[in-house]
DNA sequence: CTCGGGCATGGGT
DNA sequence: AACCCATGCCCGA
């Protein structure tokens, strides 16, 4: 997939609360989103590493996506406490290029820099669910003992990507398919099938309302975004693109659930 | 008839 | 064997 295909979703997943949502193209010139643009680019320039559409990566470096248990104080003021999910994986294999040891690769402008820290011990038992296999391992050895992260001051988080499937971009029915594990992860718990509505806004100022809601199956959920039709239409979403989740904040921190 | 919302199913992992 | 998910398909508007 070229690189200029690919499609930045910036999301705050809350509802009710603003969406951003972007395309490659239109945010080189934009500091901070050219940062995890740049970061994009650099380290998953085709397309995400199998691992990066599961959560572990992420929930792994997090240590607690489900729960607040997070200080809340702290994480709200500071904002960004959790890597890119990239980064998370990326802690894996520190001879990638712009690892979090080296946040200058990816970071560097100057408007929007971002700071080494170490991660505090958030762990939260509550992982449950998100189990910890494959990853698990990965982080444990990979990270310098001293887990860093990349603390960015935008607050700015990819939580995961995925690549479009041709019903995904199917114009009539204006829904993307979301992996179960992101979405139920990354998003407001929903209780009830009609789901909730996200504000969506694009770098244009478009604004477009989100219908997230799942439906059940013979196994569990099945999580949707719906009404993307004319976001599709004026992204030109095709089957392959990719659509990146990057969250503005930390639903589970901004989820009054 | 078409469209679109909702569910069911089956392949693949 | 379980279950995720891409898509088929039904049915109401």
């Amino acid at each position: 997939m070229k690189e200029d295909s690919v499609k930045l979703f910036i999301l705050k997943p809350v509802a009710g609360e603003s969406v951003l949502l972007v395309r490659s193209e239109f945010i080189v010139d934009v500091s901070w989103q050219s940062i995890h643009l740049q970061y994009w680019t650099l380290k998953a320039p085709h397309r995400c590493p199998p691992d990066l559409g599961r959560p572990e990566a992420l929930l792994q470096a997090t240590n607690s996506p489900q729960i607040p248990s997070v200080d809340p104080e702290r994480t709200i003021t500071e904002v960004a406490p959790v890597p890119p999910p990239d980064l998370a994986v990326r802690n894996a294999s520190p001879n990638e290029v712009a690892t979090p040891t080296t946040p200058g690769v990816v970071h560097q402008t100057q408007s929007s820099p971002a700071e080494i820290v170490e991660e505090d011990s958030v762990n939260s038992p509550d992982a449950t669910k998100i189990s910890r296999r494959k990853n698990g391992g990965k982080r444990g050895k990979g990270a310098n003992k001293q887990t860093q992260v990349c603390r960015l001051k935008s607050s700015l988080v990819p939580l995961f990507e995925k690549e479009l499937t041709p019903s995904d971009t199917d114009i009539k029915k204006g829904r993307l398919l979301l992996p179960k594990r992101c979405a139920e992860a990354y998003f407001p718990k929903i209780s009830e099938q009609q789901g909730i509505f996200l504000t969506v806004e694009d770098t244009k100022g478009n604004a477009w309302k989100l219908h997230f809601r799942f439906w059940t199956n013979t196994n569990g959920r099945m999580y949707f975004l719906e009404g993307l039709r004319d976001c599709m239409t004026l992204m030109q979403w095709a089957a392959g693109d990719t659509v990146t989740l990057v969250s503005e904040q930390f639903p589970w921190i901004a989820e009054d659930a």
